[in-house]
RNA sequence: GGCGCCGUGGCCGAGUGGCUGAGGCACGGGUCUGCAAAACCCGUUACACCGGUUCGAUUCCGGUCGGCGCCUCCA
């Protein structure tokens, strides 16, 4: 296995760190409003990188966030009347609920923010301890940026060159303008938790190092997230982990490429975001995991009608070749003459998907190596030259394939089909047999006016659903 | 300005120091079929530009142009 690591800037060989178990963590999102196509696509990375892992025999432990208590929330709940609490509930359910749609599964552990509480106070107790951080008068906890010689080593900024763009918010008491709040004092009116600073919340950045740790331990796998967290998220991640431990925090960095509209980043402060619960109104889950799966996960994505369409197209040719498997009926002699091809060609491309996704989780070149055994698989049952036995082990070695992309929903096609339906489809058969052909295809309008479409295979007919 | 990523055929998108150019979509031709769909077969002058290294570069190095991201809201 190869991985590429934002922080060395290099792919390099990637063992566990415990054997068989790997470690990793994502970050998840903050919970003030609902999750756009953007946000999912870490998601859709961290829960594919997991199945790869499993394929090839290991254990995974995968933590993401929910980050519960921010300035975001906070202020959204002031605007609206209501408690932080009550927003960050809603929305951290709505989270749950949309990305629970893709059927990708869920992370193993899921921690809020607002839970580890005691964990983060103790973090900043041991950063104060080992001179990385100072309290000030009203309550603030800060990080002591320059006190962190390694400061800026994921990003590639030198702190001398970040002195001018930071800001200082008026109020805030800091020795430098780089540095970072770990602990915000509680204005009248927050939410709070007493801490040996008083009243007051953690700071963004804090939870994700307090978690990760308590989770996972000093030098865990693989932390990802998209590569815009780079700074100052991760950057800061580093400093309080590798502040408080001494050793390093992370042994992969794993950043996504970003979700691109119109050549522009889709974000939540340009406005131009397609939430993750519009789409799955237009959109099938494996479609827009198709289109996710389909790119390398560094690489920039450009958000399309047409390459959503597209990826729709994927999908179903996919759903296609599951079906004919399903339905094949040939020789049940156990060495069919097209036996020996097909098994080899099940070989080769299942290894091929296994170097590709190896190769730094390459879903794009993996996906071709599906599509590649899929015309092969296609081809053979056309010719009906292989044995069911040999047909059933190319189906399984398709859907092992599939649902490390997280595609596994194209294997379900055992579709109900409403038993009236079936019966227009059977008298367009007998139509058919009896050569009224327009009868037949009245039939065939009324079967498509009732969502389905019928297809005459070599042995009949079959319905499916019509996209 | 600093740092980072990237530029592949009509489109999307893997990949590689040479034996050639994954795969998908679209389009055209064919096979099958009453028609259609599905499927299969065939086809469509690819590697931004300029130098360099090399017997040979799309692949390595340097530069140019262009795009994107980050430089304390961001997945």
């Amino acid at each position: 296995m190869r991985l590429y690591d934002s922080l060395t800037q290099e792919k390099r060989d990637f063992v566990p760190r415990d054997g068989d178990h790997v470690t990793m963590y994502f970050c998840g999102p903050t919970v003030y409003n609902y999750v756009h196509l953007g946000n999912a696509r870490p998601f859709v990375l961290s829960l594919v990188a997991k199945r790869f892992f499993q394929s090839v025999g290991w254990k995974v432990t995968l933590v993401e966030n929910i980050t519960d208590i921010d300035d975001r929330i906070i202020n959204k709940a002031q605007k609206e009347g209501r408690t932080a609490r009550e927003v960050a509930e809603e929305f951290a359910a709505a989270y749950i609920e949309d990305t629970n749609r893709l059927g990708l599964g869920r992370p193993d552990i899921e921690p809020c923010a607002t839970e580890h509480v005691s964990e983060i106070v103790a973090l900043i107790e041991r950063l104060i301890a080992n001179g990385h951080a100072y309290a000030v008068a009203n309550g603030d906890v800060y990080y002591k940026v320059e006190s962190f010689g390694a400061y800026g080593k994921l990003s590639k900024q030198r702190i001398e060159e970040m002195q001018h763009g930071a800001r200082v918010t008026p109020g805030e008491e800091k020795d430098s303008p780089l540095d970072f709040a770990l602990w915000k004092a509680a204005k009248p009116g927050e939410p709070s938790w007493s801490s040996p600073w008083g009243q007051g919340r953690p700071g963004w950045h804090i939870e994700c190092s307090a978690m990760g740790l308590k989770y996972l331990g000093e030098g865990f796998d693989i932390h990802g997230g998209g590569r815009d967290l780079i700074f100052p998220h991760h950057e800061n991640e580093i400093a309080q982990s590798e502040g408080a431990l001494g050793g390093d925090f992370v042994r992969f960095w794993v950043h996504n490429g970003m979700l691109n509209t119109r050549d522009e980043k889709m974000s939540k402060s340009i406005g131009n975001i397609f939430l993750l619960r519009e789409a799955l109104k237009e959109y099938r889950p494996e479609t827009l995991i198709c289109f996710f799966v389909s790119s390398h996960y560094r690489s920039p994505i450009e958000f399309s009608a047409d390459s959503l369409a597209e990826a729709g197209q994927q999908v179903e040719r996919l759903r296609n070749v599951f079906r004919a498997l399903v339905d094949y009926q040939g020789p049940s002699v156990a060495d069919a003459p097209g036996d020996a091809e097909l098994t080899a060609a099940v070989e080769k491309y299942r290894g091929a998907h296994r170097e590709a996704m190896a190769d730094d989780l390459n879903t794009g070149g993996a996906l071709g190596e599906v599509f590649a055994l899929a015309r092969e698989v296609n081809a053979a049952l056309a010719a009906k030259t292989v044995s069911e036995a040999a047909v059933e082990q190319a189906r399984q070695a398709l859907s092992d394939m599939v649902y490390v992309l997280g595609l596994d929903a194209v294997t379900r096609t055992a579709q109900e089909v409403p038993a009236e339906v079936l019966v227009l489809a059977e008298a367009r058969a007998r139509a058919r047999a009896e050569r009224k052909f327009a009868e037949a295809d009245r039939l065939r309008d009324e079967i498509a006016a009732a969502g389905f479409e019928v297809r005459d295979v070599p042995d009949g007919f079959r319905v499916v659903p019509r996209e």
